[in-house]
DNA sequence: ATAGGGTTAG
């Protein structure tokens, strides 16, 4: 039977229509969209209701739309809405709150008598993410009452915003009742300081680990310099059976492009495909990188050109990609053809091109990219005098250094010592080991390139001196290593001067992985 | 109202 309901009660047939619709777009993330039919809505003279304007000011909250906002909010006070509904006041608070306009939310949050708790939380968080912890925590302190989210608010705020992990952690320990958010939240603060040792600990203690608890210790581990643990956790995900999301497989092949791995890069790639894992910007510019990094260009060419969107990033792999393996010329027609598709060129980059014109030795080239960048940083000189210390005109990189408008850093003056080594210049060394010293970049390469000036013009007393500094600094060189990927998917790690006893095994692997790989014809 | 990802010279 049908229910028989007063058409009284029935909501306004258009208005509906319209709303189902914003609320599509909104659940897509497709604010731009949203905001078109609001305007039509209007221009067709169709009554908005507050189900429409909560939603219309969320989307102007997702494209940071104060000017949209602000007429929105216009249209609420002279409606009424604002007075009668608390999810419009709200979102009202919330779009504020996004836009960075404080003192707006402020005034209406106090010009309210109902105040609920998402409203004190809204208040809190967009403290919080404009910087400010201590008016956050003014009102964390002066609310009636807290939930989870209200606590966990504030933890983001002190361990993520300021980087005060240990303040996080005595709120994070001081609530009895936490969620996964509260958990992930705290992880991450540790990951983003590098206390790779505390997250995990949590991320271990953790009863209900959700993917984004995965991603998150994955990436950590990715990004501070751990590729092999965050493989490690990656496959023990795999062995849970726990099926990895876009976020987590990024990390797990960033690990191998910074390890070289290059058959797990591939497995994972075929996983991804094998397991329909969304395969976005991120995750194919990741690919690339990791095939660049591995040396295979030629299937990072092929995940690029597969690419349906790219971004300044996908270009700028691509870029200095195939400049670090030695395709320097087809590195600038890369360059060229994003520039002719008029994709916005960053500094970085700028950094990538120059550095491809040093490798393929394109002075002239390169001097006249250098030219065409606006504001030139110090990264740009740096790869303006690698470029032209490599090419043997030291006097040219040494004028353009003191025409730079600002101070030189000791990546810059590295380069120069390096073309004093190349040229075996002991007196123009001897400067620049002195302004290394001021701008305190004098670590131990240096000293050891210096000796290497010093022993090339058979000055063995100053090597000597050379020698001694090395040894008051108790300064060690970085041991050479080799790592090498083996056919089960391992990676194994030789460091320079090692004792290789106790490596049996180890070498084994290798050199089975090596039979494996000779074609049996 | 709170959570996760990719790129940089030597």
């Amino acid at each position: 039977m049908r229910p028989i309901v007063s058409h009284l009660h029935l909501p306004n047939k258009t208005t509906y229509t319209y709303n189902t619709m914003i609320k599509t777009h909104l659940s897509n993330s497709k604010s731009i969209p949203a905001l078109e039919i609001f305007i039509t809505m209007k221009r067709n003279g169709v009554t908005c209701d507050n189900y429409t304007y909560p939603m219309v000011l969320k989307a102007c909250k997702m494209i940071r739309g104060l000017c949209e906002g602000k007429q929105v909010h216009g249209e609420i006070v002279k409606l009424g809405f604002f007075d009668s509904d608390g999810f419009v006041r709200n979102g009202l608070i919330g779009m504020y709150c996004k836009c960075r306009q404080m003192s707006c939310s402020r005034a209406l949050f106090d010009c309210f008598h109902e105040k609920d708790l998402v409203s004190w939380n809204l208040m809190v968080s967009g403290y919080v993410e404009c910087g400010d912890i201590v008016e956050a925590q003014k009102v964390f302190d002066e609310m009636p009452e807290r939930d989870v989210v209200s606590w966990t608010i504030m933890i983001d705020g002190y361990g993520k915003k300021i980087g005060d992990v240990s303040r996080a952690r005595l709120l994070f320990d001081k609530m009895h009742k936490r969620d996964v958010v509260t958990w992930n939240i705290m992880i991450d603060s540790y990951t983003k300081v590098g206390d790779m040792v505390a997250a995990r600990d949590l991320f271990d203690r953790m009863q209900h680990k959700s993917l984004t608890t995965w991603s998150i210790v994955i990436n950590g581990y990715s990004q501070h310099q751990n590729p092999k643990e965050a493989l490690n956790v990656f496959s023990l995900m795999l062995s849970y059976d726990i099926m990895p999301d876009k976020f987590c497989v990024v990390g797990a092949i960033s690990s191998c492009a910074q390890l070289g791995a290059l058959d797990q890069g591939r497995w994972i790639h075929m996983y991804i495909k094998k397991k329909k894992i969304t395969l976005d910007v991120v995750v194919n510019t990741a690919l690339m990188d990791m095939y660049m990094k591995c040396g295979s260009t030629e299937e990072a060419r092929a995940v690029f050109s597969g690419m349906s969107e790219k971004n300044v990033v996908s270009w700028n792999v691509m870029i200095s990609g195939l400049g670090a393996n030695g395709f320097a010329d087809e590195s600038l027609t890369y360059f060229s053809q994003m520039e002719r598709e008029r994709i916005q060129v960053d500094d970085l980059v700028y950094v990538s091109v120059l550095s491809a014109c040093s490798h393929g030795g394109f002075v002239t080239k390169g001097l006249e990219i250098f030219r065409r960048i606006r504001n030139p940083k110090v990264e740009h000189y740096g790869c303006l005098i690698d470029l032209l210390v490599r090419a043997g005109r030291l006097e040219q990189a040494l004028s353009f250094i003191a025409s730079m408008p600002m101070e030189a850093n000791k990546d810059l003056w590295g380069s120069v010592l390096l073309g004093c080594r190349v040229q075996r210049n002991v007196s123009l060394g001897e400067f620049v080991l002195n302004k290394l010293k001021e701008v305190g970049g004098d670590d131990c390469g240096v000293y050891v390139l210096m000796s290497n000036i010093y022993a090339a013009n058979g000055m063995w007393e100053e090597v000597m001196k050379m020698r001694k500094i090395l040894v008051e600094k108790g300064v060690v060189k970085e041991s050479g290593k080799s790592v090498i990927e083996v056919v089960d998917g391992g990676v194994v790690e030789f460091v320079c001067g090692q004792q290789l006893q106790n490596r049996k095994e180890d070498m084994e692997r290798v050199l089975w992985s090596l039979s494996n790989m000779v074609d049996l014809e």
